[in-house]
DNA sequence: CCTTGTGAAGTGGTTCACAGCT
DNA sequence: AGCTGTGAACCACTTCACAAGG
């Protein structure tokens, strides 16, 4: 079929990566079914979604599940290497920092940020914390593309005009703020608070259904 | 109009408050241009969203700041306290335990667990660390009715089997893996990796467009 | 005159149901 | 016989464009 991927489907496809990997290197082959049932989605869904990649399964059988996370990984630009930066490194950047499933996935860390003086020059998951000066500085010169904003909700503008003045293509922003930036940056949001309260509207809702 | 909210919309009202919130009590008035452009929405979009609600705003001159911020924080269900627990004392588990802003928004924070026998007892936000053992009856007696999973992935399927055991109704899963549960219990995932490699795949497409 | 509120049209994504292969 | 691949039907959400109203 080999036609382009609907946007929301991008999502699914990590997921789908996350079950193969899980499933381990026993498994040879594996169903639509069955993939669809450990990522969550519906089996015709999950079909659709691989045929715009075109057929990689064997009918009667199901698809050679190691085949297929190749295929995913290729598609999703996960065969090469992402350098990003970390700005910020409260109890949140840390945890980020240390979080070795990144490199797995091939996303190196290349520098970490703060603008507060006492964490420049101290180290965290064995690199050195480097002033918000540096950042424009080494974002270029680490070709870094990805950048992760886990500062303060005040200080996540400020960051991210100065990585927008560097350059930078994407932003994963922690910082529970709305960001304001150029066209050419592509801002993800991740909004602990938003989640809390779309969780609570679900439970407020089944308690007081709507007239 | 008053018809039932679109799913989708949810975490949009989400973003509507905040950037009221960020107004400030200064602002009397707004338009759904000025408060569409803060949101990062179409005005035609926040209209419509804000029009499943009623009619709030006044013709030719906007919604009332106030007014709105009260309506939304009423439907969402933001105006009555929101118990949870927290499993899972890793530097994100602290982070989430930290942050105030959940508890300005309802959030109350009434319970935090781990395994690690060393963690247990320490203080964490104020807060005695529990063991495992604990949680199902903690969240009985304490009506926690969300639960924030913060666990290695190998532990996180297992803690939201003693949480579904327990009666809880929603759980927002930061570990990297899918969890099964009955459909009873309403699960939202936080999957770092997965924003990372949806931000790689669209500098990967942009680099690589589709034939 | 300005800005909201909203049916109607348009878009994008999901589900269905079955043809096509192995 | 069993499971994939996919056009077609369906559905949910978004955008348009303009009527309604302070």
């Amino acid at each position: 079929m080999r036609q382009h991927l609907p946007r929301v489907a991008v999502p699914r496809f990590s997921t789908y990566l996350r079950c193969l990997d899980e499933l381990g290197p026993g498994i040879e082959h594996i169903s639509s079914d069955r993939l669809a049932s450990l990522a969550g989605v519906s089996p015709a869904q999950l079909r659709k979604d691989l045929s715009y990649f075109g057929s990689y399964g064997v009918r009667g059988v199901g698809y050679r599940a190691g085949v297929l996370r190749d295929e995913i990984r290729r598609e999703l630009g996960l065969t090469r290497e992402w350098p990003w930066v970390l700005v910020g490194v409260g109890n949140l950047g840390r945890a980020l920092a240390h979080y070795a499933g990144f490199a797995e996935q091939g996303f190196r860390l290349v520098g970490i940020f703060d603008i507060d003086p006492d964490k420049v020059g101290t180290m965290v998951a064995g690199q050195r914390v480097e002033p918000l000066e540096s950042l424009a500085r080494a974002v270029r010169a680490r070709a870094a593309r990805i950048a992760v904003i886990a500062t303060p909700a005040e200080a996540a503008q400020g960051v991210a005009n100065l990585l927008a003045e560097s350059g930078i293509a994407s932003i994963l922003n922690f910082a529970p703020t709305i960001l304001h930036v150029p066209d050419a940056v592509n801002v993800r949001r991740v909004d602990v608070s938003s989640e809390l309260q779309v969780l609570a509207f679900f439970l407020h809702e089944a308690a007081v259904p709507a007239p």
